[in-house]
DNA sequence: GCCAACGTTGGC
DNA sequence: GCCAACGTTGGC
């Protein structure tokens, strides 16, 4: 069973409001990136469970973990008009993105830092340590999940 | 198909 | 706010 690792801008989603969320779901759409859209389409599958990262904040950490809760679907922000991810190009016959959903599993009591993650020799080839790395959704190997996981389990 | 210009990401 | 890295766009 494959891992993953989930960038979310806090301001925008963060673990909190994944919580209270309405059973603790939500979709996880708005992904823009081919090789992010194919790791979503081709390789997740419900039950893979991924961490939950805050990026672009005052403290850049693994915040938590989630649970892939459905197939990979044709993400509907896509054909909204009205919505900032409208993507014109694409269309219902052949939809260029991809949109999964995601389950709140657990939030740190202590939160991971980057800042620690990269004290820890044996992530040194984790993708999201990796120089210019932009990708909001990577896939994370079974013994980086194990690395990662004993930090806090 | 090349490549410069531009926009975005994200840590600091 | 700065800047490096990277993806995308569009002219040729």
């Amino acid at each position: 069973m494959p891992y993953w690792l989930l960038k979310s801008e806090p301001d925008a989603f963060s673990i909190e409001d994944l919580r209270q969320a309405p059973d603790r779901k939500t979709i996880w759409e708005g992904v823009r990136n081919y090789q992010a859209r194919n790791f979503i389409r081709d390789a997740m599958h419900p039950g893979d469970r991924a961490f939950f990262y805050h990026s672009s904040c005052k403290i850049p950490a693994i915040v938590g973990i989630v649970s892939i809760a459905s197939q990979a679907y044709p993400d509907p922000s896509q054909f909204d008009p009205t919505s900032p991810y409208y993507d014109a190009h694409s269309s219902v016959d052949n939809p260029r993105w991809f949109a999964i959903d995601v389950h709140f599993e657990k939030e740190l009591s202590t939160l991971l830092r980057l800042e620690e993650l990269k004290k820890i020799n044996a992530l040194e080839n984790f993708r999201l340590l990796q120089r210019g790395n932009r990708l909001s959704v990577l896939p994370v190997s079974d013994a980086e999940w194990e690395i990662i996981h004993a930090q806090f389990a």
